[in-house]
DNA sequence: TATTGTTATACTCTATAACTATA
DNA sequence: TATAGTTATAGAGTATAACAATA
């Protein structure tokens, strides 16, 4: 099947290309969307992150989401100037905040839920459990490729 | 397995959560490698299509990779000022521009596509048919819900 | 009128580097 | 010294809007 002149697993780069790119699209459509809401893509992200695993720091946010604490600053300074998150000291290392949802927060986040709900079901109502369980697989391997 | 306060399908979209957020942290992985190399993602994505598929205008190549045509003259014109691609008229439309690979473009995709596939055979060296299959299916997947 | 492409401008997201405060 | 967080700056990538040239 490989063609003489390609390097070998040219086919599974191929696929892995096809994987980013559709994704690409998919999350500029997810800005886009967004952008026309209260909550961009980043701060949707870590508002779901703090609801589902409680407060938490900068840092720990940082480390979550895979980006620098700088950037999670960025985005936590966003929420909290909209009033979506608060802070508190850390109770024993005075350098740390514990950040956690507001009451707003929370309803912004039930409101993005609902919306992304009614969209996930419209997209994929016919997802069946071998395709569901291919996502999972999916998902392990590019775990693999970002953390090699 | 769903709980009473959430929407059904949660489990779905937390999956599709963490598959946007891997490949996000994949994406931001492959962007800062770029950073050393002579090409941006967007710079690579175009050379390849042009590679597979020939040459194309800039309407063309926006459409398939799934920007606007305005952000595609942004990454046309920094690939042919770097000379990895050239234009030439259209030979029946005075409007369009026809770009094609240059030698060094060419080049330049083939150094990269090195690059890559030392790095996927890495990383990937141990992807079974299986997997592979299920990679098949994330795809298209991902590509019913960036459509939607 | 519609389409191709360009220019100007702004936004999201992230990064690096330098700094302050605390451990 | 090391770590948590902030500030300043820059870069990639894309978007919208207004425009010129051509169909």
């Amino acid at each position: 099947m490989a063609k003489p002149n390609e390097p070998p697993g040219a086919e599974l780069g191929a696929l892995v290309d096809d994987l980013l790119q559709s994704t690409g699209m998919l999350l500029r459509r997810l800005r886009s969307e967004a952008a026309a809401e209260e909550l961009s893509l980043s701060q949707a992200a870590v508002l779901g992150r703090l609801a589902r695993q409680g407060d938490a720091t900068t840092a720990d946010l940082a480390r979550a989401e895979g980006v620098k604490p700088q950037s999670m600053g960025a985005t936590l300074a966003g929420l909290e100037q909209q009033g979506l998150v608060a802070r508190r000291p850390h109770p024993t290392d005075g350098r740390q905040f514990l950040f956690r949802l507001t009451p707003a927060g929370q309803a912004a986040r039930d409101r993005r839920r609902l919306l992304k709900h009614k969209w996930l079901t419209e997209a994929l109502g016919g997802v069946t459990p071998a395709e569901r369980a291919a996502l999972g697989s999916a998902l392990a391997i590019l775990r693999r490729l970002s953390a090699s």
